[in-house]
DNA sequence: GATGAATGAGCATTCATTCAT
DNA sequence: TATGAATGAATGCTCATTCAT
């Protein structure tokens, strides 16, 4: 067991360790012995690197975040949007498609946690929503995105993306970042229903539709 | 403490208590001592009811589920299909609004239990991730579903629907139920991107696109 | 194990077994196992009736203060100084003879504990210590104590206080209350105090004295 | 770290950084690695010079025990007792108060640890006591002890030393070491030694006695 | 049924000790 | 000699579950 590493490696080993145990069983089950076995140490070693369990989770989501903000380039409204929007769809589904574990942790165990590590969380992806909501905004300014809520632009459009990406990282049906670029993409672009345009209304409970269906706008070629 | 009631309404008295304490702190977090508590009950109590801790988190899924299943209505091709769908969506958002508490708890911690659990979890979204990309593959059929891969329709589908159920349940913004179902509908029936109809390439990074962009389908009127 | 016993009953036999597994081992090398094995129930039990380990051993402390504290009559300058003297040292040796297990205890094991613990051991023996020291200033206004550092005094007779009780607790050779009682009055007798020459009697719990007053040496005045 | 020095002095530097570890954290709170960086080394060097860390603790022990054992004279009852008690009670205040530090060890964490240690802590004061003992018997012999249970005397006397000593150890009071000996000798002189009303001269490191000897009270004989 | 005292398996964490370098 | 990374035995504490009343 443990021939001697460098230090830096060992923490990358007892992450990855620790990834894929989590990913396995869940934050809860996954026991510290676990993860030191998963990585050839022993238990005790777990602690040389990381304070306690939690902060081995912590570094994971920190280390995922960390390259997220990386690959994310900040929305530069003098230049093309679009392409840069497209920039950090394929940015984004790239750092989550390299490590579908890590991906399948965030994404399934991150909430449940004390509230303390909660907060970190949707504060990232309350960040991140922000982040989308203004770029829409901007983007509305300039003509490329269609008018309308962009708060609820960004909520959908998060939504799908975990979705997509969880799929990704839990079911055997794989895709590559390309076609889940490209899938969402068209998504954003067009959606899919081709129905008329009104709203339908709803069953016995159906309110009366407080808003009335926006007009399909003309688009041609 | 426990004045004589019905069996029926201490279990359902037990459910709503465990519901308030698993949003409130997450099922791991969760003692059964705060269940009863909440129910005001002894601890013991609980397990007159339910068999263990666990069975109280499946019985609230299993309402949940039950619930959405009779609200859900098969879509019958023979009708007009996005009204169906339009209805069902609907209902599915108005089970979920009903209950923010029990939302809260299957979009934030649902994930993360054992395997079995999570498998139960995980073939319901499955069996609505089915049905909807059967309804949309119909709808192809008969032209009111853009063509495409019905499969990614469906999962951006129930992850937009996910995401903003999971905000309503989560964020002070609250929207109504037709708020939701119309910014849905019109989402997914034309996206907000309005761009040159080729995909940008991407930055540096970007590899070939590995399909060519579908045609821009001509819409008119 | 464990019949159905009174709340108070089993929480005073977890006091006494921590008590002697203390005495016998050491607050460190006692584990709750040990207690809880001493007192005929399972580990968790020790947990229904105190907070954690330092919190038995906290019990038990406070318990002795009490009855120390309530042993101890406050010195009545007004009254006879040397007989209410005598009266609280014979009381304070019965509540340390009445227990001998936890006075090694607290005689052996009280120190080097966390500060916080320390700080309470301490600062009662600081409490004993400072009414000793005004109850012999007192004296000395009235006579009956030789003039003197009365700081250095109280020091001395707890000392001696202490070694005597330390001992009884520890060795076979046990001596009676009232043998304690006697030596350590004549020893203080010669060392500082100057009261007429007989055993002033004890208070309502005073034994015969059973040994006949050492005759007094002449002393000039 | 770690120049080049000699295996005594490293030794030293270990004890002494060990004792002051010990007297801030006790001996159980006391890390390992607290002494070994105290001392400016790696922790597994701790290991070239002691066994364990319980040797280390001992060889404290043992090397004032050691100094104590060379400080006390053995009372030779051909020559004058008085002048001897009242030397060995200097020699042994005076290595106590040499080392502040390992005194508060000894006084307040050197019990509650295993019983092979506690048996060696007691065996010395068994072996103190003992010697007391039969200095005082011989005393009596002489007739410059009082009549009396010898053991008592023994005892009352070691117990007024020690709390002396810890509280010179232990509170800000600080006293010099010829107050410490000459209160202690008045003590004992009024309790029960028969000696001239003259405090006899110290051996070579007795400094000027400053405070002039109160006058003995006249007493008949 | 209802209670809540008792149980004890389970696990995170600590730290004295070892040993390869 | 000196180092400090690695080890793993040891133990305090939690909490789901049971069951006598």
């Amino acid at each position: 067991m443990s021939e001697k590493v460098d230090r830096q490696e060992r923490k990358a080993a007892l992450l990855r360790a620790a990834r894929d145990v989590f990913a396995d069983k869940g934050y809860h089950d996954a026991k510290v012995e676990d993860i030191a076995e998963r990585a050839n140490v022993a238990k005790g070693t777990v602690y040389l690197y990381f304070k306690d369990k939690r902060a081995v989770l912590e570094e994971l989501v920190d280390g995922l975040f960390t390259r997220l903000g990386m690959a994310i380039v900040r929305v530069d409204v003098r230049e093309e949007v679009a392409s840069q929007v497209v920039h950090n769809i394929r940015a984004i589904v790239a750092v989550f498609l390299e490590d579908l574990s890590l991906t399948r942790v965030l994404l399934s165990y991150a909430a449940g946690l004390d509230p303390a590590f909660v907060k970190k969380i949707s504060s990232f992806y309350e960040g991140g929503h922000t982040m989308l909501r203004l770029a829409l905004t901007e983007g509305q300014r300039l003509g490329v995105v269609a008018p309308g809520d962009t708060d609820v632009y960004a909520t959908f459009t998060l939504g799908a993306l975990k979705e997509i990406l969880f799929e990704a990282a839990t079911k055997k049906r794989s895709r590559t970042r390309e076609e889940i670029v490209s899938e969402l993409f068209k998504f954003l672009e067009g959606g899919y229903l081709r129905v008329p345009p009104r709203l339908p209304a709803g069953g016995e409970k159906a309110e009366a539709t407080d808003r009335p269906v926006r007009a399909r706008r003309a688009r041609g070629h």
